[in-house]
This record gives C-alpha cells, sequence and structure tokens, in this order.
DNA sequence: CATTTACTCTATATAATTTGTAGGTTTTAT
DNA sequence: ATAAAACCTACAAATTATATAGAGTAAATG
C-alpha cells in the first residue's frame, strides 16, 4: 500500500494539475480541499518542488504550482520519491538496493530472480501511467 | 516492499518444497539454514498452516510439510495473508477494501480509477507467478 | 519601510506497525 | 515417564509513519 504521504501527494498533483491556468495555489486550499493537514502537506509539497515537480511563490499571491507536464510525471517517480523502492524485496531494488542479510549467494536465490520479474513488469505499469491518466480520469 | 514476515514466509516455503520427500520438517532446520529467529518463523510457520498451505506433526519426529503443489501457490495469496492488501490504495483493494476517509466521492477520484488498473495489472503478474518459479530458479 | 502573508527549514512529538521474545500447553515417539 | 517439538497467547522492543511546533526567509502592498 502507498503511504498516507505519497497518497497526498497524489491528490495535491492532480488539484494542481486541474487547476493549472490558476498561477499559484495556496497550501491551504488543497488541504482543505482534500481533509488533509496543514503542515504535514508543506512537507510533501515541500518534497515534491525540491524534486523538480513544483514551483513556489512566496508571500502574498504565492503558492505552489506544476512546472512540468502531467504526462511527463509517472506514478513511479512520485512514489519512488515519497514511498521509497518499488521492487518488492531490497535486493531487486534499481534505486535502493541492499543485499538481503539473510542471503548468503543471491545469485542463487530462486525468490531474488522472480522478484526482479516482478519489479519489471511492475515498472511497466507505473512508468506508463502518469498523472495525466489520473487527470483524464477526473 | 515486502516485510520480512513474508520474505521469510516465502524463504520457508522453498525450503519445504525443496525437501518435499523428506517427510516432516524442524522449524529449526529452516531457521538456521535461513538465519530466521526461531520463535519469529514459529509464528509465521503456523500462520501458513492455518490458511492451509502447511501441514504439521507434533512431538518427536514432528515438523511441518507442504500440503499443496508449489504451482497451486501463487505469490499473490501468500502476500496478502501475511502482509495484507496487494492493492496501492484501500479503496481499490478487492480483499481488504476501505473508503479512503478524505475522499467524498470515489466514484469521482481519478486516483481511485487509475489505481484500479494498476491493480488489475499488478495482480496479473502475481497471481501467475507460483512457489513453482521459484522452485525453478534455485 | 513596516506589516502581513505564505513558503522554508529543522527538530521533535505521537501513533501505529513490525519485529522479536517469553513462557507455558499440548501432542507424540520411544 | 521423559524428551522432543509444534501450538498458543501475550507482551516487549524497535522501527517507521504521521503529525505538530516554531522560528526563518522572501515577496507584496500600502
Amino acid at each position: 500500500m502507498l503511504s498516507k504521504k505519497t497518497k497526498y501527494a497524489f491528490h495535491a498533483l492532480t488539484y494542481l494539475g486541474k487547476n493549472k491556468d490558476q498561477g499559484a495555489i495556496l497550501i491551504q486550499e488543497i488541504s482543505e480541499f482534500h481533509n488533509i493537514s496543514h503542515k504535514f502537506l508543506e512537507n510533501i509539497l515541500l518534497e515534491l518542488k525540491k524534486a523538480g515537480f513544483l514551483g513556489s511563490k512566496k508571500g502574498k499571491g504565492g503558492g505552489y504550482y506544476l512546472i512540468k507536464e502531467p504526462k511527463e510525471i509517472p506514478l513511479s517517480r512520485i512514489i519512488r520519491l515519497l514511498d521509497g523502492p518499488i521492487a518488492l524485496l531490497p535486493c531487486v531494488s534499481l534505486n535502493y538496493y541492499e543485499p538481503c542479510e539473510e542471503c548468503e549467494n543471491q545469485e542463487q536465490c530462486g525468490l531474488n530472480k522472480v522478484m526482479i520479474e516482478v519489479r519489471d513488469e511492475t515498472l511497466k505499469i507505473l512508468e506508463m501511467k502518469t498523472l495525466q491518466d489520473i487527470l483524464s480520469n477526473e
């Protein structure tokens, strides 16, 4: 399951995508619309900004706005940013690789091999689906 | 990512699958082979037994053994049993459905719709891959 | 240029979940 | 009878997720 953080990130991105023409949008507007704690959302939006998805403006009339095309934002990137690995095991993660402590020889591990296949199939979906797909369904 | 519980379950099932002919196998044998805490593994094997994957024998000469064909044990069933939902959101889970608190109208939620597609694609893989696939790779 | 507004940053508190442990009970073989 | 090994319940420890606090910085505006 996605963490709330990631789920909220998707809600916020969707909101910003729907209101693209309206310039900077307040954290508060999003947090009220989706019943999300203001401060919690603040942290999330900041991460999304640092990762290059959002821009922001400080001060009066400030807020956040999308700086990428929705179709250029695959689900996989958001999930990795906020939730970490997409792979089901650390030993098959492309971006967060770690060997399994209990395994002496990953080369001979059948679980490892199968999970590589699962990862690749999962990635196909999560890289293909983008914010645009979410927007198209609203 | 899978919890350790689920990962250990796969290791144990694989071990039992590889040693199918040898009758009942001790928890201790598996826990030592895979460096898993004996007591923790005990709980896991018990769950697998209650769910109908394993049989057991008490007392001297006792232990656990597979009672299903490896090809009849899809990854999805083990993951669901020990980790819960496969879906990325509660509102699209087939086995553990819950509405999202922050959503007033799930019918109009684009995230919901996209995550249903992701779930269906993910399930295709996890239902197709079985313990047999893990065994074949060792 | 003072004031208000709203994002930025870091640290911390709280809650929930996962992981692991303890200790006794029941069953079985010898 | 005794020892071996699964069964069961409850709890403890560790980790992670969620949420909050409060001071800092930048921008707009009158």
